[in-house]
DNA sequence: ATACAATGTGACTATAGATTCATATGAATG
DNA sequence: CATTCATATGAATCTATAGTCACATTGTAT
């Protein structure tokens, strides 16, 4: 966790030190991010910025839980909060959705949630328990989609939650990295859940 | 690509040079990984290094190559030389299949390859052209099947290959790293296909 | 106004690692 | 044997960066 003094740094000198961390994070993996571009392109000296963090990955385990913070935010509250009244298609569907515009409006969050999704080590130091929160969140859904009756009875549940997931990450990849393909979002997300609903066999 | 002396060394030292390679590039990314590291290892002296290869990157293509090369000898040939004599979905399964194969016996190079997929940069470098045909190759499939009449005329091409893609490296990444998902190769791979075919909706 | 605390600063230190280079070795050639 | 060529070596160089520290400035309470 950052220091007190990092708190207690006026906003807007705070803002420049997060806008140039996540710059940086984002085109670098955190091993080749450099403090010093950070504290140059803030506009502050090298030692404040020990000031304000025990090291550079205090600084990035903070970014990560703005990413977090940011992220949720994108996720339709009234959703989450009346689960009940919605169907798992429709759920997945906002889920889907929300995904893809935290990585419209948020791409260099995304990007630094890429890298950090290739480094095992720091990834759990830094993100595990999120990441079972996540797992753990799709396995119930399908769960509450099997009980209400919507899903086949033959998949496997642990198996199905690693496969949402990862078409979670296809899209976000297919936004983020724009023209790979060539559809508008809605039009994506609407054909990816066609297939995740009835696989691409002809009947 | 590494210069003449290294195709002139004998076998074994040649050997020790590679597998010292392989190791320490499966624990860092490219940039973490250390020359000094892979000389050590491989009990050459630095200098020596610099006989072989112009510089880390060039190595680092070799053995890139190399994992291709291994890559492709699992995939089934005479399914490659007799594609018209198998179904769309016997196809996608010997792939997985072949895919499955490779990861548990060379698991040094999957997290080679899993490390590169998240440098754009260097991936493009090293791998964009591998990477592109992989994506045609799922495309030309796709359609194959579709004028067989195998699949449902309403999925998109392109989107579909992109799955088909991620399916695979979730697939990978279960085997890889082992414990995650609790079902042997095979259960895995068919109960996957049976979502890739059918989707998970109740019908 | 004075003193004490909090914050700011950038030159300096330490470290790690890639690459180079002068020199050594040894095998092949004439 | 002397010369040349290919290869081996590791100390030295170079570069990049993280992190420290002694001192400077600013803010605040009495």
């Amino acid at each position: 966790m950052p220091k007190d003094t990092f708190f207690n740094l006026p906003d807007d000198k705070r803002e420049r030190i997060i806008e140039a961390a996540i710059d940086e994070f984002a085109q670098r993996s955190f091993h080749d991010a450099r403090v010093t571009a950070i504290t140059n392109q803030a506009e502050i000296a090298k030692g404040s910025f020990y000031q304000y963090f025990e090291d550079k990955k205090d600084l990035f385990k903070h970014i990560i839980e703005i990413a977090v913070g940011k992220k949720i935010e994108y996720v339709n509250q009234d959703m989450m909060q009346n689960m009940q009244d919605y169907g798992f298609f429709q759920l997945l569907r906002e889920l889907y959705l929300s995904g893809v515009r935290f990585a419209k409006e948020h791409p260099r969050l995304v990007a630094i949630g890429m890298q950090l999704l290739s480094n095992q080590e720091l990834y759990y130091e830094v993100f595990g328990t999120h990441a079972e929160k996540s797992y753990a969140f799709y396995e119930d859904l399908l769960r509450k989609g099997m009980a209400d009756g919507e899903l086949d009875p033959a998949i496997d549940i642990v198996l199905a939650s690693r496969l949402l997931t990862m078409f979670n990450y296809a899209l976000v990849d297919f936004v983020y990295e724009d023209g790979k393909v060539d559809l508008d979002d809605m039009a994506i997300i609407d054909k990816m859940l066609y297939i995740v609903e009835n696989g691409i066999k002809r009947r």
